[in-house]
DNA sequence: CTAAAATATGAAAACGTTTTCATTTTCATG
DNA sequence: CATGAAAATGAAAACGTTTTCATATTTTAG
């Protein structure tokens, strides 16, 4: 409550008004409307309505002649008319932190194809990973009067108040990838990190590796949280020594990948694994190898994540922990429709669904068996 | 007209509205509209509202009040209220092939981000490639009133009609990348393909090539057409022979770049430099020549177009045309904002916007100088 | 054949804004 | 202080649907 009336409010409304305030001169040429095709049938506007939506108590020689009607007056139903009287919109909203990002496009490809088939529009919006961004959009979709969110958070959002807006008003949002914790107002979907982080760690040590290191992101998110549990269960479980300096969690650029490199590297003792959180940087640690003449994956295994198609380019591929972005996205619709369903009966559930991983093995891990 | 009143249209108002008629009883709870704060301040709604729009003839301590107590209330405007009686909903539509090809990723991100600064949201709909979808897209984008619409056409794309429906309500349309011939009604915003095709293959010649393929793309497209024909310039103007066998046109995937390899070093005569349309098939077109023992640089020459992060990653990396989609994107809202200006004086024009590219020189063509 | 039920349609209100037009208030000017 | 212009506000209509309630028509059952 504090949060939503103080300041930061004030200044989204402001800045979703336009700051100069100009007349609206734009003259459209005037569509056909529900009336036109009333009155050139000599019906009500209500019939034709309950026509194009398919009411059951129409003649159906009536709906034939007004989708007959309609298509000759090259019609289309206004959306913000619709949305405005009947309080839905079909649309849903979608706030990613980039779209370019391989593991959020393939996501929003299956969100999108299957959301289509249910007569679900999606409005894609990308926070570039700013916070703030991320509370306007929030704004914003609010206002557009989405029938639903879908969220991938930033990585700093710890806190998601700016969402409870949405949820008062019984608008269902899904989290999935980047999950808040301890926020349970929304439902949850994900792939299953802790598992991936251990598969992927397992790997490397049955391939023959002792000296184990982990390059994670920031372990506030829950993803690499996860992961690193993983990694750590693994390493216990196999009996292998943690190496506090090969431990790095930080924000999963090329820069910070070499960074981290350099460092272990710098010294006598060398890992001879590396499990890194994304493939951006499983590729770095790689380029940074090849520079230093070190051999992949004789003298050094790599294990990425997300299975990017770059893993599969690279000299050597490089093992990767494969998402299915494909059932996420799936899954985040199933969820949607039975939230969507659930809610006309005011019975809001929340859940969380985890997603398997699969591990695709890779010369950068040794000679694929 | 004939097209836009047959049948197709019948369907498609069938399939946008609900297969089985649904009674709405989503229950959500009231919010908070302009009547709540002219009340809370014992004002009229039209000046609330003009105060949210800041409006001139607004007293600054109105104005004050009216935020804060917005603020207070939590109140978010509702856009389709808003859209309907004002006729513009500060939205546009994108219609895309896919979002998860890197260059309409980086072109998506500009547009949005640059459209954001002009305080308009996005909707995004790819159309798989699917001109059947490509149809349906742009009549919901249609029924949602959107303020413009920016196209990135399917190759299968020929016949635009289907946006004339648009174009004729006066919602100005862009397209992009792929755009289509003969349709003059929208202003078009491409990469300088045909230098692109031509510095593409200067760099092969330039580089010792004497026998050079061209793997395009189908040439019913302008985009390719434009390539191909930089290509041809290139090869004339170094008064290089053209080996009809060694130029395809087809779709660009990596099924059809093998078959193409395979065919042309299945025989004798091979070529020692190749061009493709784009860096999948160029990537392709490298792991055929790795198989083989054909070595790349020394024996064949490669060069991709697009600068798809994968280029850099394979060994060797790939000579690549640039297209900076940052710039495309920027332009294309360049062109919309004036265009949404124009408009309102009902001063439509239209025109051709080509970005220049630059090739980025990479081991696939040799030693990089 | 009649009454009741089911089917089919219409009239009018409602959704939450913006905008036109009218009215009141404030302000500068002579 | 009167006057007109400018500034500030309000009343009410309008945007294009959907939906409630009422009414008319058809069908079914007895």
């Amino acid at each position: 409550m504090k949060k939503i009336a103080s300041l930061p409010l004030v200044y989204l409304i402001q800045k979703n008004s336009k700051q100069e305030y100009s007349i609206n001169n734009v003259k459209k040429p005037q569509q056909n409307t529900i009336l036109d095709i009333a009155e050139a049938l000599k019906l009500s506007p209500a019939t034709i309505s309950r026509a194009l939506n398919n009411h059951p108590y129409v003649k159906e020689k009536t709906k034939k002649d007004v989708f007959e009607m309609a298509a000759k007056l090259g019609y289309r139903r206004n959306q913000m008319a619709s949305g405005l009287r009947s309080n839905k919109t079909n649309t849903i909203g979608l706030i990613v932190p980039r779209i370019s990002m391989f593991f959020h496009a393939e996501v929003i490809t299956a969100i999108q194809n299957s959301l289509h088939s249910y007569g679900y529009n999606l409005i894609i919006c990308q926070s570039n990973d700013s916070l703030d961004l991320e509370m306007e959009l929030a704004d914003t979709l609010f206002s557009s009067r989405v029938d639903a969110l879908i969220v991938a958070c930033t990585l700093q959002t710890l806190d998601c108040s700016h969402f409870d807006k949405l949820i008062e008003n019984g608008t269902p949002v899904i989290f999935y990838d980047r999950v808040p914790t301890g926020y349970d107002k929304a439902s949850i979907v994900k792939g299953d990190d802790f598992n991936g982080g251990y598969i992927a760690t397992k790997k490397l040590i049955e391939a023959g590796c002792k000296k184990i290191a982990h390059v994670s992101g920031p372990l506030t998110s829950n993803l690499y949280l996860d992961r690193h549990a993983g990694f750590l269960k693994a390493m216990e479980a196999h009996k292998l020594a943690i190496n506090p300096d090969w431990l790095f969690h930080q924000e999963l650029t090329t820069g910070n990948a070499e960074r981290a490199m350099r460092q272990m590297f710098d010294g006598d003792d060398r890992p001879d694994g590396i499990f890194t959180d994304n493939d951006t940087t499983a590729i770095a640690a790689l380029e940074f190898a090849k520079a230093q003449q070190i051999h992949v994956p004789g003298q050094l295994k790599i294990v990425g994540y997300s299975n990017d198609p770059r893993t599969s380019i690279s000299s050597p591929s490089i093992t990767s922990v494969e998402q299915f972005p494909d059932a996420v996205g799936k899954k985040i619709v199933n969820v949607l429709i039975d939230l969507l369903k659930n809610n006309a009966e005011n019975l809001v559930k929340t859940g969380v669904f985890t997603i398997p991983v699969e591990l695709i093995s890779r010369a950068s891990t040794g000679v694929n068996k």
